[in-house]
RNA sequence: GCCGCUAUCGUCUAGUGGUCUAGGACGACAGGUUUUCAUCCUGUAAACCGGAGUUCGAUUCUCCGUAGCGGUACCA
């Protein structure tokens, strides 16, 4: 046991180079001047250069939340892991979140700099601040510094687990906990390295009645572990910067992901011991991942989708990413969409409490559903604008495709594009090189040819037959007037009952026939509209495709 | 092990003490339309985790199980 003397003279020890009180401090970060409703909220993401799906849905939430109200949404770096930190993750996460239109008001801009008035945003630069609040928990006793090595609190776990007691550093087993202020001068003198650690005053066996955002309702346990502050490099851990941090940057409310929830009790008691209000809480479950039969949550290492580049380099369109996930927060979202089919989802009341509150799997063909539905909406001019963006990055050839021959490509994206029954066959523009690829001689060379089953012969007069009678100024109609007239030269039928119900009076349908025409035309056996794709690609290529396909394949 | 959260079709979910024969969307499957495909249309299969209790009645309320997820770090 110490006296009130011995911990304030151990906290000068400790800290003897910091002047500040927590007035001081506190004082520098004013209250802000908020009108009724606006919500000041933060993202706070480790720069470990890795930016999760999961940290799109989080702060695409807070961004709405807090544009809604007219508020402030901060970007707070944490990077209190030096081990996981990585070059430039700041400007990565900065630049990942931009491409989904995720700004901050206040915050970090880049690497280095940022703006607004309750900084620094990154933690490494708040190290004084965490000090002198440690500073002066200690001289109240709500702190104290833990000198033991890992292999000790290997060893206590070990006893602990034998025993078949909770784990960690509590109660009896914190052995720093109560030793006098002689012992903990002799390891100070010693120069051993040590920790700052809660001085618990909380009883594991009351309960605590909360109040989730989310969750709604929820019990949890007081805390009673003696938890690290601070860390032996002398930076705080998450439990110690999230109430000074959230604190002082007059945070409306803590908006994380719910593998907080179990250590809310010690944030709690933090809160209480710095002498803090409180704050509410909404804890987002998790985007999972079927693996097997059991479900997880979606793995950085197992799971390239977890990645947001999986999506930027796969050319999903924001828009379409930016309402699956809506639609996971409030599965609402989707009816709203239908009835308000043009309006932005900033006019989405998106509401904390209609999340679901277990984890959601992350359900990529529905995803797909509604980015071919989003596509599908668009004119060809947009399509052309977000190929374009995405071809810069991530497809030379077909980038230069778009720039050299514009409108060429306009007018194949525009292919049963307008009228009320649109293409829907683009999910993201990475699938654009497979859909233009038909109309370029250079990709329609390098393309595996499909073929079907008819007598060269045949497939010959029909070719020539058409290349007859071709003339690009028809109309859809005398277009397929002509097919028919081919058909029926041929021996086909060009009435499709009539065909079934005597099939061995020709040699097949109308459809057949314009089959034989697609082959030749495109090598494909599934395209869009014939007529269509003939009209884009003009006579001269629908001739020599005829021409080239009967000179090597009807051979 | 301990602590916490969660529990309706494969998925996201709606829903309520009787309206539930449980609704929608995506997906799957089948049929139809179209010169192919995509679309579009029609249809089919598909769920209240289990057991007690409360109640005239429980998917809905309570408890107990079970399962899934998360936490149990000088990581966040």
């Amino acid at each position: 046991m110490r006296t009130i003397e011995e911990n304030k003279y151990l906290s000068e020890l400790l800290f003897s180079d910091i002047k500040e009180s927590p007035q001081d401090i506190l004082k520098k970060y004013p209250e802000r001047n908020l009108k009724e409703g606006e919500l000041v909220l933060r993202f706070a993401p480790s720069p470990t250069g890795f930016i999760h799906i999961g940290n799109v849905y989080t702060s695409l939430v807070g961004y709405l939340l807090t544009k809604r109200s007219n508020g402030k949404f901060i970007l707070r770096i944490e990077d209190t892991d030096k081990v996981r930190e990585v070059e430039n993750g700041i400007s990565q996460i900065i630049n990942g979140l931009e491409y989904f239109g995720i700004h901050f008001d206040e915050g970090m801009i880049n690497d280095k700099e940022s703006k607004g008035d309750y900084g620094p945003y990154i933690q490494s630069e708040r190290m004084n601040i965490y000090k002198v609040f440690a500073k002066d928990l200690v001289s109240k006793g709500l702190a104290y510094p833990c000198f033991c090595t890992e292999d000790e609190l290997e060893s206590i776990r070990k006893e602990q687990t034998d025993l078949g007691t909770r784990t960690g550093y509590w109660g009896k087993w914190a052995k720093w906990r109560e030793a006098t202020f002689d012992e903990v001068k002799r390891a100070l003198d010693s120069n051993w390295t040590f920790v700052i650690r809660l001085y618990s005053n909380g009883n594991i066996d009351n309960k605590i009645n909360s109040k989730d955002l989310i969750k709604g309702g929820i019990t949890l346990s007081e805390n009673d572990m003696d938890s690290v502050l601070l860390k032996s490099d002398g930076l705080p851990t998450y439990h110690f910067a999230h109430p000074i941090d959230d604190t002082l940057m007059r945070i409306s409310f803590v908006l994380r992901g719910d593998e907080w929830l179990s250590s809310q009790p010690l944030h709690m008691e933090i809160f209480k011991a710095l002498g803090f209000k409180q704050l509410e809480y909404g804890h987002i479950s998790p985007l999972m991942k079927m693996d097997g039969d059991s479900k997880r949550k979606l793995s950085k290492r197992k799971d390239p989708e977890a990645a947001v580049s999986y999506y930027i380099e796969k050319g999903y369109p924001v828009q379409g990413v930016k309402e699956y996930i809506l639609n996971v927060a409030n599965s609402n979202f989707y009816d709203w969409r239908i009835q308000n089919p043009d309006e932005d989802i900033l006019e989405f009341n998106i509401r904390l409490e209609k999340f679901n509150k277990a984890g959601a799997l992350f359900d990529i063909s529905k995803l797909n559903d509604i980015c071919k539905e989003y596509i599908s909406k668009l004119k060809a001019q947009e399509i052309y604008d977000m190929a374009l963006e995405w071809a810069s990055k991530f497809n030379e050839d077909i980038h230069s495709k778009l720039i050299n021959q514009k409108d060429y490509c306009i007018s194949i994206f525009n292919i049963e594009r307008e009228g009320s029954k649109v293409r829907k066959d683009i999910v993201k523009w990475s699938d654009i090189p497979s859909q233009v690829e038909i109309f370029f001689d250079d990709m329609f060379m390098d393309m595996d040819k499909e073929s079907v089953d008819m007598d060269k012969g045949l497939q010959k007069n029909i070719l020539n037959d058409f290349s007859d009678t071709y003339y690009p100024g028809d109309s859809v109609q005398e277009w397929f007037n002509k097919v028919k007239d081919v058909a029926i030269k041929n021996g086909f039928s060009v009435d499709s009952k009539e065909y079934e119900s005597n099939p061995k009076k020709f040699k097949g349908k109308v459809g057949d026939v314009a089959m034989i025409l697609r082959l030749a035309v495109t090598g494909k056996k599934q395209t869009p509209d014939l007529y269509q794709v003939m009209q884009v690609m003009g006579e001269e290529r629908v001739r020599e495709r005829i021409k080239g396909y009967i000179n090597t394949v009807l051979v």
